[in-house]
Parts: C-alpha cells; sequence; structure tokens
DNA sequence: TCCTAAAGTTAGCCATGGCTAATCTTCTAT
DNA sequence: ATAGAAGATTAGCCATGGCTAACTTTAGGA
C-alpha cells in the first residue's frame, strides 16, 4: 500500500468524440473526483488543528471520534497525511502538523466559516449550516467563496 | 465484485468518547461519505436521461467522454445502476432508466438547475457557476435548497 | 511495583472506481 | 457480402478508505 504510484492519468481518450461542451462537462467531473481525493485530508489536518488548539494535543481515539470512523481507520489516513508530508509524528507519539498541513488547515477553517456564515446570512438553522457546510467546502471555488463574502457584507 | 454484501456498518464505538457536539460533528462526516456514495449514481441517471432526451439513447462511449473518463469504468458503473435498479439494459444494447432512475434523474435535473440559478444570481460567470453545482449539487439539504429558491424569488 | 484498561497499531478483508490491454460485437461502407 | 473500424465488454491491475480481529504499547491506579 506504501508504494507511491501516482496514478491520476486522465484517461487519453477523454473527450475524443466530444462536441464543444462535452469537454468542458468532462473537465467538471474531473475536477469533482480531484476534489474528493482532497477532502480526507482536508478534513483531518482541519479537524487536528482545531484538536490540538482545543486540547493540546490530537490522539487518534478523539479523531476517530469526531470523524465518526474507528482508530485503525484513522492510523491508516494518518499514514497517507504523514507521506504526503502534512503531519509528522512516531509510533505511538504525538501528531504535529507540518507547515504545509498547518497552512491548508488556516485556509480550510476560513473557507469553512465564510460557508457557514453565508448559510446562516440565508437564514438557515446554525445545524443545517454547519452539517451542509462540511460538505460544500470542498466544492465551493474561490471565486464563488469570494461571491460568499460580497454577500455578507451587504 | 457482484457479491451483495451490504457493508456500511457505521463503527461499533462511533462517538464513545466524545463529548455532545463530537456526535453531531462524526454524524455530518458520515452524511458526507453516504453522499458520496449516491453521487455517481445521480450523476451517471442525470447524465443518461440528458443523453437520451438529446440524441434518442445513451451509449457508453458518449457517457464516458461527458463523464471524462474510459469507456470499461462506464461499463462497470453501469452494471452498478443496474445492479441498483437505476437501469435496466442488455449486452451491447440500448441503456433504459427504470422509473426509479428518471424519477432520480428529474430530482438531480431539478436541484442542479436551482444551484446553477442561484449561482448566477450571486453574480458569477456561467462556466463558473456550471462548474461548481457540478460539485455543490450533491451536498446542498433540502432545507438549503430552499434557501437558494427563496433568494431567487427575492 | 506491577497489572490492567485504554490507546495505538498491524494484518487482512471488502467495495468502489479509476486505469490499460485484449477481445468480442456491431455497423458501415465498399 | 464482407472487411475493417468503431463501439462494447472482459480481465486484471491499483489506490482509497471503510471495517473487524488480534496484538502491542502506554499509562494509571491499587
Amino acid at each position: 500500500m506504501e508504494s507511491n504510484n501516482d496514478k491520476p492519468s486522465t484517461p487519453t481518450n477523454a473527450g475524443s468524440t466530444g462536441s464543444p461542451g462535452t469537454q468542458a462537462q468532462a473537465k467538471g467531473f474531473q475536477a469533482v473526483r480531484k476534489a474528493h481525493q482532497s477532502e480526507i485530508v482536508e478534513d483531518y489536518v482541519e479537524l487536528i488543528s482545531d484538536l490540538i488548539e482545543q486540547c493540546g494535543e490530537a490522539r487518534p481515539v478523539d479523531i476517530a471520534s469526531h470523524m465518526g470512523v474507528t482508530q485503525p481507520t484513522v492510523v491508516k489516513n494518518l499514514a497517507r497525511l504523514q507521506r504526503d508530508g502534512f503531519i509528522t509524528r512516531e509510533k505511538y507519539r504525538s501528531i504535529f502538523l507540518t507547515k504545509t498541513g498547518a497552512d491548508l488547515a488556516n485556509i480550510c477553517r476560513h473557507r469553512h466559516r465564510i460557508i457557514v456564515a453565508f448559510l446562516l446570512h440565508l437564514g438557515l438553522d446554525a445545524e443545517t449550516a454547519e452539517h451542509d457546510a462540511e460538505g460544500l467546502e470542498h466544492h465551493v471555488s474561490n471565486k464563488t467563496l469570494a461571491a460568499f463574502e460580497a454577500a455578507l457584507e451587504k
């Protein structure tokens, strides 16, 4: 599982039969798939950052209960985060965010807050706003995020 | 791959150590993971429905180019759609949506259009609106969708 | 101190959803 | 009518991200 194989590999024939709009649509779907790959990373670094602030450290058991997954799943994903340079750690020891990880966490937290504020601004209840923001935050482009911010100022 | 095993299986210990808010957060993440499972289904039935309307039929080669994936990937996913009751088909023959599939397609199309309209209403360009809607549409609750609609009427 | 419970880890399973290579069908144009 | 191209399928690979079961380490209390 640790073979660094790097295989996103856009299909060679993608868009070959495509009419003008088809390729744009294909790129859209590909972007969504790419977003999915970063979601776990973003969710983890954001949560780890929060836990370190609130509790002084981010224990796998707490990450697991916040994410609603089992500890082995957390361990596996932490290994990926470490492999990809977002955290550092040693067996049985604390988790630290790298600069990359901490920066990403801040960006995510910022985006998350804007989306929640925007949804509240639309009149939604706090619970729905939080819930939907969790799903939306990975799919909002910078342009749209800016539009959300602009709407808040009015 | 065709063993109907049904294994979503919420972790038995989920939220065990959790403080009050923790469980809500965990449920949120679980909901996002569940949404991911339906995404492909929704994207496919929506696209199939569009293709049937526009071209008279939905060929795997066209689905592939619209989705930006290879034909074998399409075939594999069509097998799942068939297994789960959204389409009917025979080898080398046309694809038909079941009632379930067609209904789902309509719901998705409706949601998609509202989101695009809402993003345009916010002042975004058509391309960004389309692009972001693709990612957002699977993560917008009915409440939020209603709020989007309400905002459009003003 | 030392024993036990909690936390962390490893191993191994499974479904999903990508891909390529190779094969098989269908269709079309000569 | 048939050959070759286009489309569809199969087989097989891989990474991801879930899970359980079993084991190891750590840490805390008697």
